[in-house]
DNA sequence: GCAATCAGTTGCATTTTGCTACCAATCAGG
DNA sequence: CCTGATTGGTAGCAAAATGCAACTGATTGC
């Protein structure tokens, strides 16, 4: 599909904020377990059906959302099954929002000493913590942000 | 609340990946877009309705559902007006999150030239792009990294 | 060929969402 | 005090999204 396509008969719900549309792309309540379980590996529909446990048609249909707007890619597979399901580029971009989801409810959706899955680099370690920062490096907050509206000078 | 009240009572969707867990608390529609308001200034039950559009039932349940997992606080008005709902801890932490997210729609939801929003800090300067690290500080993206099960030693 | 599995689709019940109208409390003016 | 406007909701109902279970059609393994 090319770029432009992706945004022919989309209805954003609120069109100048890039948070805005980014929920209306992958804001429910599975395309983003899907993309996390595609980041960890899953590529055929059953892969996704069972990691996630969404009911079929509904699967169905996020795959074929996620495929229409870019961030999956359906592809013949090499042998045997039918196709596969891979990250496009924008997909595998998401790679940021997961992680920062993830250590945000490592943080705050745990009781103290439940144990939890872990994202670990190639050495076993995990990652370091994400944290918005400015041009030079200096941590920013939502005290030290503002938002500007847009404007076409 | 105390932080253990967030826990009873919640079923979650996988309950050992903290991705689905934050997906439960704030993985909606509107939450995030309330949260991402409430970064923005928002305080009032009017202020959440007149950005974000959202019908004022859905702002009820959503504001008191946010309230009760401790990403906002309901406090009595200084004066005037009867309430403000302003962002605990947990959801000023959720800034990486809306930030990440801002980043991504910026990059894959806008057509070319198309005008949007901008998050500055105080010099009026866009942030710095958020990127996954490693503990040395190096880049990881998913195919340098890995999701492994809890367990207990 | 025959059974099992995979990748969906279809139909229907349940749940969530959204719209509109309504209501109660405050507040400002006279 | 009375009136009207504004704020912060709730109630009822229609529409949409979701979930479950059963079914279909193609492929794979034996």
């Amino acid at each position: 599909m090319t770029h432009a396509a992706r945004f022919d008969g989309m209805d954003w719900t609120d069109a100048p904020c890039p948070v805005a549309r980014t929920l209306d792309l992958v804001g429910d309540r599975w395309s983003l377990l899907i993309v996390r379980d595609a980041m960890d590996g899953a590529r055929s529909f059953g892969d996704f059906q069972h990691r996630t446990g969404i009911a079929r048609n509904i699967l169905s249909d996020r795959l074929r959302r996620l495929v229409e707007r870019g961030i999956l890619d359906r592809q013949p597979a090499p042998s045997g099954r039918r196709q596969v399901y891979v990250l496009t580029e924008a997909g595998r971009d998401l790679f940021a929002v997961v992680v920062a989801m993830r250590q945000w409810g490592e943080r705050h959706a745990f009781a103290p000493g439940e144990v939890h899955s872990v994202l670990v680099d190639d050495d076993g370690l995990p990652l370091a913590e994400l944290r918005p920062t400015d041009s030079h490096g200096s941590t920013v907050t939502t005290d030290t942000t503002t938002v500007v509206p847009p404007h076409d000078d």
